[in-house]
DNA sequence: CGTTAGCACTTGTGGTTGATGAGTGCTAAC
DNA sequence: GTTAGCACTCATCAACCACAAGTGCTAACG
C-alpha cells in the first residue's frame, strides 16, 4: 500500500515529536502544535492505519503512539530534514581539530570527543585496520638490560610496545646494523606483506636469526585489530537521555560499551562505500542491545584512511542532529589532512 | 570513654554483616547468628551506646543500624580479619603476569585488570610520574612529510608521541647525526633534569635550532601528568553492588570516574611511605563522591616505582579481601621484576 | 548492677481501592 | 472523507490498611 502524503507528514511529526519529548505522542498534541487544519479524530484515523502498516506502535490503548524501528528506518530515508549546524557548534569543530598534527591514535580520541561532546551521545571510534599500512620507517632502540624496542611508522599511525630481547653477544653496533637492515627490508611494504620476505629476512640475518623472529613475530601481531584500536568517549552522556533512568538499561548498555571486543564487532562490518550508516535496534547487528542505535561514518582524507566514527545511544535518536554533526567532522577532517598535504610547502616558509 | 571488649565484638559483628549483606543488622540477627550466649536486649543497650559514640547511625528508629565512616576507619585498623586469597585467587594472580617483559603502560593496564576483575570493584591505576626517569635511549625518526618521531626509552617506560617538524635541508643523514647528538646529550639524565643542558644543547645543534627546540619542548610536556597516565578498569563493576540501584548514585560515581582529572586529583596526593592507604567518605578527599572509598596501594620493585593501583566502589567494601588483593599482587609484582633483574643471567643460557 | 522478658511505639513494605485524566476506537451525523 | 460525541481502557497517584521488623523503655530477676 502507498502512503498518502497526510500519512508522511503525520508520521513525520510523530517521529519528530517523540524524538523531542520522549513521550508517547497523541492525536490531539498532533492537531494542537501541527496539523491544525483537522481534527484529532481524523489524525487518530491516520494513526490506526499506520499502526497497522507497522510504523507505530502503542504500550497501552491509551497511551499514545511511539514509532517502530521501520518508522525510524523511514524516517532517517526519507522524512528528516537534514539540518545543519548552529554556527556555534561549527565553531566548536573547527578550533577542535586546529593543531592536531600528531597520529591517528591521537586523532581519533579527539573526534571521538568532539562528536560526543556536540551530539549528546556516547561515541565509538575504531581505527582503519593496519594490515594495508605502509611501512615508512623502522628501527631498533637498545634501551639496556639487554633488549631493544621496536619502533614502526606507518603511513597514519605508530606501532611500538614491543621489546626484542637481544643477544648478549650483540653489540650497539650490532643492533644499528639490524636495524638498516630492517629498513631496507621493510619499508615501504604494507604490514601485510611482512611474511613475504620472511625467508629472505631470516637469511640475512644469519647469526642474529633468533631477534628477526621476534621481529617478524611483532609484526604479524600488528595486524590482529587490538582493543586499543576501538575508543569510547563520553559514557557518561546516556544520563542525559530518559531511556536510561532505568537501572536495567544502564547496566545493559554499559555492558556492551565496556567491552571492546562487542564494540568492535557491532562497528567492525562497515561497508566502507557507505558514507553514513545506520543500524536500529538488533535487528540489524546481533550484539546491539536491543533498543539501542548505532549511527556510524567512515571517514578518508588525502588518500588516507581515518577510521570509522559514530555514536551509539537509544533508538529514539536525534538522528538529524547526529548526522549533520558526523558530516561537519568529516568535512573537517578532509580539510585538515587534505589541505595539509598540499601546503606542505608553503609551510616551511612562516 | 574506653569501648569494652565486648562493644568491639558487637562493633566488627556489625560491620562484618553490613559489609556481607547490605542489610542494616538489628540486634536480633546478631544475637542468632554470633553471640548466642546473651540477649536480644543486651545486644540492643551496647548499640545504643555505640550510636552515642558515633559508630552506628540508623535511618529509621525501626530499621537496625548501619556502620558509620568512623566505624569503617576503626573496623580496618583494629577489628577486621586480614584474610587470605583462595587458592584459584592466587592462581589468577601469578598466571596473570606470567609473560609481561613489556613497559609500565601495559604493566599497569593487566595490573588494573587483574585488581578489578578478583575484587569485583572498579579499580584505578596512576603511573609514577615521569619527571625522574632516566633517558635510557632516544631517536629521531623520519617518516616523510617532512616530520620525524621523537621516540625516548626511560627504565620504565616509551614516550613517543611527538612528530616534530623538519626543515626541507635537513636529510636523513642529518637527522641520524642529530639523533646520535640528543643521545649523547640526554641519554643517563632525568627528564628533570633536561633543560639544565638546553642551553648546550641548542648550541650544538647550530643550523637545526628550531630543531631542538621542538625537542625540548616535547621533553618538557612528558614531565607534565596526562590523561593517559590514569587507567580505569572494570567501571561496569560498581552494578554488582546494590548501593548502585539508585541511579542517582551511578550517575555521580561514572561523572567522577570518567574525568581523569578527577581520578588523579583522588588518587595523586599519596603519602608514598604508606603501603595501603584508605580513603572514606568526601571527608579524606574532597573530589571523592560522599558515599564512596578508595584503598589504594603504591608499589614499587626492583627499584622502580610502578605506579599507586586501587580500587573504589561503596563505602561499604570488602576491605579485608581488597587488601588482600592489593598486597598479593605487590607481591606478586616485586617477583615479577625484581626476580627478572637478576635472573637476568641465567636467562640466556636457556 | 548487668541482664532479660515483655510490651508499646515507630516505620518501611506491600496490597487494595477509588478517583482522575489522558487517549483511543467506534459510531452516527455532516 | 471528516468530525463530534461518547464509552472504554489504562496508567498514575493518593489514601488506607495490615503486617513485619526492630527499637526503646520499664520492671523484674539473679
Amino acid at each position: 500500500m502507498k502512503m498518502s502524503d497526510r500519512k508522511k507528514r503525520i508520521l513525520q511529526i510523530v517521529v519528530d515529536e517523540y524524538i523531542n519529548s520522549a513521550v508517547p505522542v497523541s492525536s490531539k498534541a498532533i492537531t494542537e502544535k501541527h496539523l491544525t487544519d483537522v481534527s484529532s479524530a481524523t489524525v487518530r484515523n491516520e494513526l490506526a492505519s499506520l499502526e497497522e502498516l507497522g510504523y507505530l506502535t502503542q504500550f497501552h490503548t491509551s497511551g499514545g503512539r511511539v514509532p517502530s524501528p521501520q518508522a525510524y528506518r523511514f524516517y532517517i530515508e526519507e522524512l528528516m530534514q537534514r539540518g545543519n549546524l548552529s554556527a556555534a557548534d561549527l565553531d566548536y569543530i573547527s578550533s577542535a581539530f586546529s593543531d592536531k598534527t600528531a597520529d591517528v591514535e591521537h586523532l581519533i580520541k579527539s573526534v571521538a570527543n568532539v562528536i560526543s561532546e556536540l551530539t549528546d551521545y556516547t561515541s565509538v571510534a575504531a581505527m582503519p585496520n593496519a594490515e594495508e599500512e605502509r611501512i615508512r620507517n623502522m628501527t631498533l632502540l637498545p634501551c639496556g638490560d639487554g633488549r631493544a624496542l621496536l619502533v614502526i611508522v606507518t603511513g597514519s599511525r605508530i606501532l611500538r610496545d614491543s621489546f626484542i630481547d637481544l643477544p648478549d653477544t650483540m653489540s650497539d653496533e650490532d643492533v644499528a646494523n639490524a636495524s638498516h637492515m630492517l629498513c631496507r627490508l621493510f619499508c615501504g611494504k604494507a604490514l601485510s606483506e611482512a611474511r613475504t620476505v620472511e625467508a629472505e629476512a631470516l637469511g640475512e640475518f644469519g647469526q642474529y636469526r633468533q631477534v628477526m623472529t621476534e621481529v617478524i613475530e611483532a609484526l604479524k601481531s600488528y595486524a590482529r585489530p587490538r582493543d586499543e584500536d576501538i575508543v569510547l568517549a563520553g559514557p557518561e552522556k546516556i544520563f542525559n537521555h530518559p531511556e536510561y533512568e532505568d537501572i536495567g538499561n544502564v547496566k545493559n548498555f554499559l555492558s556492551v560499551i565496556s567491552s571492546k571486543d562487542k564494540i568492535a564487532e557491532i562497528v567492525g562490518d562497515e561497508d566502507d562505500e557507505i558514507q553514513i550508516n545506520v543500524k536500529i535496534g538488533s535487528a540489524d547487528g546481533k550484539d546491539m542491545p536491543e533498543d539501542c542505535s548505532l549511527v556510524t561514518a567512515t571517514y578518508s582524507a588525502g588518500g588516507k584512511n581515518l577510521g570509522t566514527y559514530g555514536v551509539i545511544g537509544p533508538i529514539r535518536m536525534d538522528y538529524s542532529k547526529v548526522i549533520a554533526v558526523l558530516e561537519n567532522v568529516g568535512k573537517a577532517l578532509e580539510e585538515l589532512i587534505g589541505g595539509k598535504n598540499k601546503d606542505k610547502k608553503e609551510k616551511d616558509d612562516e
